[in-house]
DNA sequence: ATGTAC
């Protein structure tokens, strides 16, 4: 039986053990139900978890989130936080698509007052956000010099710029700027590759979502993070495009000889690394956050062309949509934090691959008004069914490093999907169900099928039920734009 | 995720 396979023990309903065996220097565990552990079982995430345990540095466990499927090296929705002295950093231990993350905007809209001009206000979306492979602005060309304004500030570069507002900040972790990032050790071809790509959507499961509020579980926070029953919402899921990619490919190169040169054992080349505290691994997390910063400023450039779309779909001011930020959060980086490892305060180098920052109450990296309620974590469903607010927890910050998951997760492969709708008209059937989709490519529509992904409402139960996260609200979709 | 292989 497959489960014999990872030896697997089950710790309670929600959490089970990978034992410690062989080369893996902590255990690993894993975030699912019973069910969803034998989904995860059909590909090879569980031996990338396993793979992460073996990694030299590694603190407490490596974990799985109840989205983890298969990626590069670690897998996707993984979580593995390393000692700044003995640890390493891994580029693919953040992926791809550096700081790839979710925005979520609300505003003093009623679903009844949208609802008659959905099509105008998903064409005007469509046209104004740039979106699929390679899409680029033709308003917003940044000089080399400008450009790196861009990878050194992140957000406030783009409110810099006049798009959006200084409040927007408040409301971006780490107020949509990393530090520490070090625009010269970005490549000329990562650099040319992000020149005409700020505000711009990309492909895959990137999309704007117009929805409102569907259900609320908790009154009280949903107040607090200012959302009300029947009110419009944006959802933004983008990350840092081409420049991003280009960062990550640059550094696995760099990556593939530290690990030779400080002699690091890797049972797979994917999970190439160097120490924290090496040339390499500095120079690494400078230029991630550099496209960390990026990613930033493409949702803030974003959000000022949903700002816009509004506006010219709807006929109405600013003052009347009243959209402003609830919260911008990552799932794709490394980052320095601080957290209590055998009743000691330390400082580590938490990877995120897939997973979602969940910091509880009172920390103090989260902003004055949500200090009561929790971090917002911000969870996108796939095109046809939901996504949901929810905030983290004491737990999360104890259990997990303060992470939780960052969305469905898929079921099938881009081809199986593909291969699984033939004939299908996915547009058409979204229509159906009242959801309006605006898509760059028909490919992208059937890859993203509904049922390509896991149900995002039992993912969600999973980190609610294991205490990692508290559900707040579920978002509906009401139209939508993707690559 | 990605000018889906320079």
């Amino acid at each position: 039986m497959t489960d014999d396979k990872y030896k697997i023990q089950k710790i309670d309903d929600y959490r089970w053990r990978i034992p410690r065996e062989g080369k893996m220097h902590v255990e690993g565990i894993v975030y699912a139900d019973e069910h969803m552990l034998k989904e995860i079982q059909k590909d090879e995430s569980l031996q990338q978890v396993i793979n992460v345990a073996c990694l030299p540095g590694i603190i407490r466990h490596s974990l799985a989130m109840p989205d983890i499927h298969w990626g590069y090296g670690f897998p996707i929705g993984g979580v593995a936080a390393f000692d700044v002295d003995e640890g390493v950093v891994s580029p693919g231990g953040v992926g791809y698509d550096i700081n790839c993350g979710v925005r979520l905007l609300r505003t003093g809209l009623h679903r009844i007052e949208i609802i008659n001009k959905l099509e105008s206000l998903v064409n005007t979306l469509f046209a104004n956000i740039p979106s699929g492979v390679g899409s680029h602005r033709r308003d917003l060309k940044l000089s080399q010099q400008e450009e790196k304004n861009v990878l050194r500030d992140g957000a406030r570069w783009a409110v810099s710029q006049g798009y959006g507002t200084k409040e927007d900040l408040e409301y971006i972790e780490e107020k949509g700027c990393i530090r520490g990032a070090d625009p010269e050790l970005v490549s000329d071809r990562a650099l040319e590759r992000g020149r005409t790509q700020l505000g711009t959507l990309g492909s895959g499961n990137h999309f704007v979502e117009v929805g409102y509020v569907s259900e609320i579980y908790d009154e009280e926070i949903a107040r607090v993070l200012g959302l009300e029953r029947d009110g419009i919402t944006i959802v933004v899921h983008t990350g840092s495009r081409g420049l991003g990619y280009q960062v990550c490919d640059d550094f696995l190169k760099v990556m593939i000889n530290a690990s030779r040169k400080y002699n690091i054992e890797l049972s797979d080349r994917q999970l190439c690394c160097a120490p924290v505290n090496s040339q390499e691994g500095k120079e690494y997390l400078a230029a991630m956050a550099c496209a960390a910063n990026y990613a930033f400023a493409n949702r803030q450039v974003i959000t000022h062309w949903v700002r816009e779309s509004f506006g010219g779909a709807l006929h109405i001011s600013p003052k009347e949509s009243q959209i402003s930020l609830v919260y911008d959060v990552g799932h794709n980086i490394a980052k320095f934090e601080e957290h209590i490892v055998g009743g000691e305060k330390r400082r580590l180098c938490v990877h995120r691959k897939g997973a979602t920052r969940a910091f509880p109450p009172h920390h103090p990296n989260i902003p004055d008004v949500y200090k009561s309620v929790g971090q917002p974590v911000l969870i996108p469903g796939d095109m046809g069914r939901c996504s949901y607010v929810l905030v983290g927890t004491e737990k999360a910050y104890t259990d997990t490093f303060g992470s939780t998951c960052h969305g469905a997760g898929r079921v099938m492969s881009r081809g199986q999907a593909t291969r699984s709708t033939k004939g299908r008209n996915i547009a058409e059937e979204l229509k159906a169900k009242g959801i309006l989709v605006r898509a760059d490519s028909r490919a992208t529509l059937v890859e993203e099928v509904s049922e390509a992904y896991k149900d995002v409402t039992e993912v969600v139960g999973v980190v609610e039920h294991a205490g990692i996260s508290k559900k707040i609200v579920q978002l509906k979709p009401m139209c939508v734009i993707k690559g």
